[in-house]
DNA sequence: AAAAAATGAACGAACGTTCGTGTTTATTTT
DNA sequence: AAAATAAACACGAACGTTCGTTCATTTTTT
């Protein structure tokens, strides 16, 4: 018998953790049945009380784990931060692009305002701060030739920015403003780098 | 007997959507029964059928009525704009002033996407379109003073920078993180119209 | 042999919707 | 103005499902 490096039991905990993940996303939490993640995870209904206290224990687990933050960090703590300005360009492209490639973090956080009234916000937070920090750094440590702001605030000014952009890029794909043209993402770049505002004549 | 302006069916029907509008807020569309709507209505379970044909008719009509652009919209319109500075300082106060006092239209969308996987995100979009369009027009006003992007572009990036900060703002209250200070939308107006970079020496 | 995990029937409760019936409002005919 | 008819609205029991959870039992893993 073939043995895997988790326990039997750790296994079929993954499997449901997945199963239910996958159904939250596509129907929301109130909308997905204990029968539908047992069938998904591939066990009788009865079989995730040996796991799980109830439904709930199941959602609290994963908002914890899968959430927009923990995947874009990651990305932009691992890129390079030589000057501000290549920074930002690289990091906007590199967050937008995850958030593309697994759109379902961002879904979860939903559900957890919409379903739960963000009851969870808080834990989520302060489980999060600790990764948030290095990158708020790489802001920090260019603070000469940035203008006199708090890091920390030019860091969530750039989340929301890029966020909102990938957000009503969502919006819109199917409508009739969809004739969206690639260059927004480099003019919101711009925006966040240099402002709206003209510069004086005769600047570089 | 009191006649009102509203016809009597008119009548019960607006009590059915406002009523429906609250639980739905409360707890989500999945998890809100048409008997509570009925109850908190004021009307027999049944009767809510002779006003729409399903739960979700109720839902589909809440969701184009009241949505954050809808809220936010108007506002934008009425703040003068004399020229881009002021105007989106002014703006961005306005506009964060509105979402926090009325959380709820922000809410709903989420239950649109959470529960509806976005699905009337089209149609919503094309019904506000007409909404949006004398704004945009106002950062076309002012061209001469700003970079060369497109008004809408432009108009974008206000609205997701601004509703992004209202949104994190939402989310680290109760956090330990809470300790924001005011200036904090400041700094997001100062990013907005002159960017993060520090000018060059010598500039105004 | 003991513990952990899986099974699926069963429970009571709640769900969205339907339906037959009664009641109120509006419209038409006297 | 009154009476008659039609249409709209309100009611709440009932239907068939589905829900989250429990439980006695069997199977599998330690």
């Amino acid at each position: 018998m073939v043995s895997s490096s988790l326990s039997k039991g750790e296994r079929t905990r993954q499997a449901i953790l997945e199963a239910a993940y996958e159904l939250f996303l596509e129907q929301g939490y109130a909308a997905t049945s204990m029968r539908q993640i047992a069938e998904r995870a591939g066990l009788a209904l009865g079989g995730i009380y040996n796991h799980f206290p109830n439904k709930e224990a199941i959602f609290g687990e994963l908002i914890l784990d899968r959430h927009p933050y923990r995947q874009v960090l990651p990305i932009l703590r691992e890129t390079p931060a030589d000057d501000p300005e290549t920074f930002v360009r690289a990091a906007a492209r590199a967050m937008v692009a995850e958030l593309d490639r697994r759109p379902d973090f961002i879904k979860l956080m939903f559900i957890e305002i919409v379903e739960f009234s963000g009851r969870n916000l808080p834990k989520i937070a302060t489980h999060i701060l600790p990764e948030a920090l290095p990158i708020i750094e790489k802001f920090n440590a260019r603070q000469g030739l940035l203008r006199e702001i708090p890091p920390a605030v030019l860091f969530r000014a750039f989340l929301g920015l890029f966020f909102s952009y990938y957000m009503t890029e969502l919006m819109i794909a199917g409508t009739p403003f969809a004739a969206t043209q690639p260059e927004v993402l480099d003019h919101f770049v711009e925006i966040f780098l240099h402002g709206i505002l003209k510069p004086p004549a005769g600047g570089s």
